[in-house]
DNA sequence: TTGTAAGCGTTATCAC
DNA sequence: GTGATAACGCTTACAA
């Protein structure tokens, strides 16, 4: 493998000239230029990334850290996120903390000594809590879950409003005895319960039961299990997030209910399953795109001046009705 | 941040004695060795990777290259092999070259210069096809894909076997106008046809129709239609990953036609929607943790020991027998 | 416009 | 056992 100096020798140059060459420096006469880079060619030559890094301490990888790289949300989320850093140049390093804290702040460590440019990343709830505490010296940009620390850059969905859209949605269709299943893990939950609850109250209703839960299917499964088995059965379930939907699609099948007519399902994320199913699911899609390329152009300009006043975007989610929550037909 | 030499002045000895404690070298008193772990303690210090990358000339990351991170197997795939590089205290660049030969070329090329110690990768066609003329000095696994190339380190699945478990189940069910869809991008469909066809052939049956097609939904779901709309409509369709398998469900259904009693539907791999939908899927399982960590493991084995012999580690699906198979009632 | 040389934070090779 | 010191490959003042 080539080095910075043996095409300073090959072009008879020194290697501060190649380097000026390579960092596209106007100071450099265009037949040196021509030369230098004629001999990279020849030489096959390509700048080692490490012994840049340690002389400009700085890289050209960002990190984006997960809660849970099995949601699809994420999935899509780091798709968008590496094709936008892909543009710049930028690799990105995936790091998957299992909403557990231990492994995100392992996580943030192992970013920290790759030197990376920035973090892109969704705190569990715990996290958010020491967020103030956590002087970074590394640019980040948090997405999907709000923290209480104003001082990041943030790209968010409207939570409230995508709640109280869906929950709204129900209503209007004739559901009246709605239970929800919320995942404990982060803020999101929460603000979409907000978005529940002020629509239940709205048209005068009660939520039949409201559960907060890790965002897993085995836990949407056992919990909507439990909420069906009870005497006051509910008429639609609403579920936060799209794990959550499926344990509740299979609890519901378990029970040999039907979809709608025994009880709507509604949720959040568009996923693959959610349009084969029969009948397929009531959802608010995210702009998953759009929210991971704002985050990493968000996070290039922190990167681009540290000291700029941070802001927050907040993007809207789409209500997209399918037939898990058709209007009620009375009986 | 504090460096090494900060550590080494505050616990008055040289940096070489920080870094021998640091390696965990027998040669030095217990006393200094104490002496230096509690001032790292205390300073907080943590060594600088990049650093250690250049003077080392590696790293502890390895790189993984998929080639579709949207296909849950690669999903599957990654939490694995971050699990178990994580174990060893590795940390993973994962790299999605969507099918591309060109940005898989890119992406070995960054996996390279930020000289990663190794590289797990499912190759596309094109590039398996070069693999001899790829010297590589990185240690490499090859995952899912077989190479014509015996030079390299492979888990794969056997595919030749599941593809003929997959299509016996099928015929033994009294499907007989089998129709398969095989992804085009790598081996990997080629040897799943072959076990297809070798079934086929044992029952002295033929294929109704087999076509190669870019492993994607949309593809699965067109090319479906077209089989469905011919006036012989095959009675089975194999597919041979979920992505088709998820297009042929729409397409299926988008015919209002019943799986399995118009229209039998199997393919390769779980997905959250493949127990989800009704009927549930017939499937293969792949053993995706066995095969991540098995990568893992061998890649480690190999940058350990650079010369020893390549190994091929060939894993058996799991054929999952469920309702979109069901025995066929005759009409 | 170009070259010289210092230095980024480590590890490794010598000495002692 | 421990300490100087030279590298690793690059960027960037500062000189020329």
């Amino acid at each position: 493998m080539p080095s910075i100096k043996d095409v300073a020798r090959a072009a008879g140059v020194s290697t501060a000239t190649v380097s000026r060459v390579l960092a596209g420096s106007d100071h450099v006469k265009e037949e040196t230029r021509q030369r230098v880079l004629s001999t990279i060619e020849l030489l096959n030559y390509r700048p080692n990334l490490v012994a840049r890094s340690l002389r400009s301490q700085k890289s050209a990888r960002i990190g984006l850290v997960v809660s849970d790289i099995r949601n699809p949300f994420f999935t899509a989320i780091s798709r968008a996120v590496e094709d936008a850093a892909y543009e710049q140049g930028y690799s990105v390093l995936l790091c998957n903390t299992d909403e557990d804290p231990a492994k995100e702040e392992l996580y943030l460590n192992v970013l920290h000594d790759e030197s990376v440019a920035g973090i892109i990343f969704s705190p569990t709830q715990q996290f958010s809590a020491r967020l103030s505490t956590f002087k970074s010296d590394i640019p980040f940009v948090i997405i999907d879950r709000a923290v209480n620390a104003a001082q990041a850059d943030m790209v968010l969905l409207d939570n409230v409003a995508a709640g109280y859209e869906l929950t709204t949605h129900l209503i209007q269709n004739g559901y009246t005895r709605l239970a929800g299943l919320f995942g404990n893990a982060s803020t999101t939950g929460k603000e979409r319960n907000k978005g529940f609850r002020k629509a239940l109250e709205d048209y005068q209703l009660k939520p039949l039961a409201e559960q907060f839960i890790p965002p897993r299917i085995q836990q949407g499964y056992e919990t909507t299990l439990m909420l069906l088995d009870q005497p006051n059965r509910p008429d639609a379930i609403f579920t936060s997030n799209s794990l959550l939907t499926a344990g509740a699609f299979q609890a519901i099948r378990y029970r040999n209910l039907k979809v709608p007519d025994d009880v709507a399902l509604v949720g959040f994320d568009e996923t693959t399953w959610g349009a084969l199913v029969d009948p397929p699911i009531t959802l608010i899609a995210q702009p998953t795109e759009e929210i991971g390329r704002t985050a990493t152009e968000l996070l290039f300009q922190r990167i681009e001046d540290p000291g700029r006043s941070p802001r927050t975007v907040i993007l809207k989610g789409k209500l997209i009705a399918r037939g898990s929550s058709a209007p009620r037909v009375n009986k």
